[in-house]
DNA sequence: CTCAATGCAAAGCATTTGCATCCCT
DNA sequence: AGGGATGCAAATGCTTTGCATTGAG
């Protein structure tokens, strides 16, 4: 389950990169959003919106609401993005672009290591008309999953 | 938005194979499933739950619940997968790997056409142990929403 | 000072479930 | 005939909102 990539920086300079986005775009510079930035910068892999109000309220009170309404404000400015990962949405920060392999199964979540999606975020700009990448991920089904399709183990 | 792949097998032979697929997961072959598949077999993008409900209902009625009952099987057995798609969950037939950027502000979905992200499937199918590729989703911003980001033009 | 950002609590909805009935195999 | 699949409707629970208050710039 480690997700650790290696090529990614360190936390405090995660969180200098978003706060500095967050000014940017226009938007203040709060408690809340500071507790909910030091989460997703130091997160390892996605995480859903209870699991960054869980770990964010551990530094002081904070409303789910607000939770809600930051993470779409960081969606919104390119600062997170989201993934559907057995059926939950997760958040994670897109500071740099990696690739993610998830079952659509079992919802295990596989990082790529490799370099070669570096092609496709270069054919995404192309293709798409000047599209910036913050990821990419690949679905699909696990060996495990799809050899025994039908009794599935159930593992959630 | 016309998202059509041009190497999509016509819908007859969609329907068959996911048919075939269906009944290989030991699942009945009933109308209400005929319905949702027939709905997905002649879609040309993805669909929310709303959207495929709201189609296969014009062949006879079926209820919501069974519509999600059927596409939480779908997805198990491999035969749909589900999309995120401006915060909206939206579901896909599987039937062949195909690649899309969607924008994290805007929501706008660019269909890739070439076939570079044959590399990463198969990459994925080495560096994940096994992993079967059904699709591939390139994250990001389209140059629109990263020029303007902030006062993101609301077009939902 | 001003106006964006929060907290609270009430709505709003999408999704899930229990159960009796139906019908595919 | 038997057991999975459906329809209905109630129940969940995630997400959104209105409004008064607070605090960043």
């Amino acid at each position: 389950m480690s997700l650790s990539d290696p090529d990614r920086a360190a936390p405090g300079q995660r969180l200098a990169w978003a706060a500095a986005r967050l000014r940017a775009a226009g938007h203040r510079d709060t408690r809340p959003r500071r507790q909910i930035l030091h989460v997703l910068t130091h997160a390892e892999g996605h995480l859903t919106v209870e699991g960054i109000h869980h770990q964010a309220a551990a530094a002081g009170p904070l409303d789910t609401s607000t939770v809600y309404r930051t993470l779409t404000i960081f969606e919104r400015i390119g600062l997170v993005h989201t993934v559907l990962i057995g059926g939950r949405v997760t958040y994670g920060l897109a500071d740099h672009p990696h690739a993610h392999a998830i079952c659509d199964t079992c919802a295990r979540v596989t990082a790529l290591r490799s370099t070669a999606w570096g092609h496709l975020a270069a054919l995404a700009h192309g293709e798409a008309n000047g599209f910036t990448s913050s990821g990419i991920i690949v679905r699909g089904q696990c060996d495990a999953c799809l050899t025994g399709a039908g009794e599935a183990t159930d593992q959630d």
